[in-house]
DNA sequence: ACTTGACTTGGAGCGCACTCCAGATGCTAT
DNA sequence: ATAGCATCTGGAGTGCGCTCCAAGTCAAGT
């Protein structure tokens, strides 16, 4: 698959694909004999793999030690696991935090229904 | 209160809450005779609002044209109402895209416990 | 063989959301 | 009144995550 077909297949421009292999939020590509990428079934794994995690906010960061553990063989196993499981603990604790906005966002919304809206930022504040 | 009081309050710097007052995702902040910053109640309130709904992802411009909707007066309640329903719909969207990839970096977890791990970018993809 | 169009690289450019800076002014304490 | 620190403004600088560009290479069609 050619990195035209991989963009269109996935909704991110070539340059997008080739910035996230340089910095090692893809592992290499496969190439032909002329040096042109041909995206395999793995490649493609991988950037839905991040395409996931990057839209879900994990740190671009964590994702490139991921993939360097990851070529690196086997026994990083551990490590790798432990990267995901962080990144699983923000992840929740995110969801938490915009949980709590949505909850003032909906409050604000009752507060215009009932009309009584005046005096705008609310008093029953976000976090308490 | 002063600026430095407010930024220890709500752990924005100064720099950040005058650049916030300039692009108009605050309202004016009343000043003392001498053109100090000598922030409210109310103003409190929308630094507090603003750390809230930008911390969850909400866009600038949507709080940008809230507030000087906000400022034109009360005939723009439903203007201001049809914002707070668009961005809480997209928060909510926001919300369960990221409960997907939650529920994807869960099952990677699980692989590595099961040993599984190999292989890796698991085929259970992300959305499907 | 030659055209055409997609692909390659390294590097520059961009927009966002701050963040920092310089030089001026304000406030407090001695 | 003067030192010394906080605050003011307009504007420049920064880092991130792309995004675009130029100059060159590859590959398919005629």
């Amino acid at each position: 698959m050619t990195i035209a077909e991989a963009s269109r297949k996935y909704g991110l421009t070539a340059d997008t694909l080739r910035y996230y292999e340089r910095i090692g939020l893809l592992p290499p590509v496969p190439r032909t004999k002329g040096g042109i990428r041909d995206y395999d079934e793995a490649s493609c794994g991988w950037i839905e793999l991040m395409k996931c995690m990057r839209s879900a906010g994990v740190q671009i960061e964590a994702l490139i030690e991921y993939v360097a553990l990851y070529r690196q063989g086997e026994d990083t196993a551990g490590q790798r696991r432990a990267i995901l499981v962080e990144q699983r603990d923000q992840m929740v604790a995110r969801m938490e935090e915009m949980q709590r906005s949505l909850d003032r966002l909906n409050r604000k919304i009752e507060a215009y229904d009932n009309g009584s809206w005046r005096g705008e930022p609310a008093r029953g504040a976000c976090g308490q």
